[in-house]
DNA sequence: TCTCCTTAATTTCGACTCGATACCATATTG
DNA sequence: CAATATGGTATCGAGTCGAAATTAAGGAGA
């Protein structure tokens, strides 16, 4: 029984790796074919539930899913077109453009929460959650994607008692503010696992 | 910095553990645009190249996959016009079909393995690959679906002096097939944990 | 100020995926 | 021998996606 470890020449840690994302990304992918959305609106509804308002751009959209400027820019207007998201201007920039969540866009974001259909023990979600988040990292790291990590673990986050403050961007942040993703994180001093 | 594990209370280890699903989904399938077939075809390929003799139906690819039948229908029948697979009869059925690989499928087949982009450290990849294994299994399991495990692991595997032999399908199974896919796998005694 | 270059976003187009539906051929059941 | 179930296919429409072209705005340098 030892030897099962290596039990067949062509089947590679890294392969099985490969075939078992293939699978859950479909199991995944399916399983959110419910709430009215499809797969990529809830996916751009997701994150901008959970990123900061420098980084709720089409842009930073784009780059978070993997996808291009164009594709997202439907995905976002659909978004809007439902109520489920309001479009304006970004900053000072006037080429920018920023898309908040409505209350029902914030409403529906949370009830997507349930949406994966996981179903372990607790101590085990964790594990998962750690793991996914390696692969995640590394998958971006490969491919010198950025990291979309939270603000609080920034290697440009302050703290002072003032109040939170980005030294980046120079501005203080709202308390809030500081568990929200963001397009400009880069991994910071390590004070915290949560990137 | 102990009190970071609930830093937010609407995002829940599952809530979490479905967004990075998403990303990974999105960036394993956008990794893999490059060998001339689309992702549909590349997740077939591969698991026609890992399935054994009763499993290469298109229904089952179908399950397998997460997919319609008329989905994938199309799919293996764009991998046979490529003449990466071949189309005949499954068994005395006579309106079963079953796909299989020719000799530049089976070579294709193995150049998708390091399209992955996973680049980790020889010992995550074990974890990584189990804690996948367990991810997909809750998945499966939480929606009915079969399991799709390797033939040895399967209840109705048996092992005597004249070779391996399915109880199920009542055939005797050559050394080779016991460590592919079989699509009528049912978790067994738990003598190995290769699923 | 006037170019040249870069960047943010959008639009349009074609290739493709996917699910739904209807349909055909073949078992299987009563 | 019906009635029903099952494996597979064809077709259609909605939607995704990337590529390329376009518009608008900012920035750098002469």
């Amino acid at each position: 029984m030892m030897i099962l470890t290596r039990y067949q020449a062509c089947m590679t840690a890294a392969h099985d790796i490969a075939s078992l994302l293939d699978r859950l990304s479909r199991l995944h992918g399916t399983g959110r074919r419910s709430v009215g959305l499809n797969p990529a609106q809830a996916s751009a509804l997701d994150y901008l539930a959970r990123a900061n308002r420098f980084s709720r751009t089409p842009s930073a959209v784009a780059e978070y899913l993997s996808a291009t400027r164009g594709t997202v820019s439907q995905t976002l207007k659909s978004l809007a077109a439902k109520g489920l998201a309001e479009e304006g201007p970004a900053g000072t920039d006037r080429r920018s453009r920023r898309y908040d969540l409505t209350a029902e866009g914030e409403a529906l974001a949370r009830t997507l929460d349930a949406g994966g259909g996981v179903d372990l023990p607790d101590h085990l979600l964790e594990d998962v959650r750690n793991t996914l988040r390696q692969l995640v990292m590394g998958m971006i790291a490969a491919r010198g994607g950025r990291s979309f990590g939270l603000c609080r673990s920034c290697r440009f986050h302050r703290n002072s008692e003032a109040g939170a403050h980005c030294a980046l961007m120079d501005v203080p942040l709202r308390n809030e503010e500081t568990t929200q993703i963001c397009q400009e994180h880069e991994p910071g001093d390590c004070t915290t696992k949560e990137t």
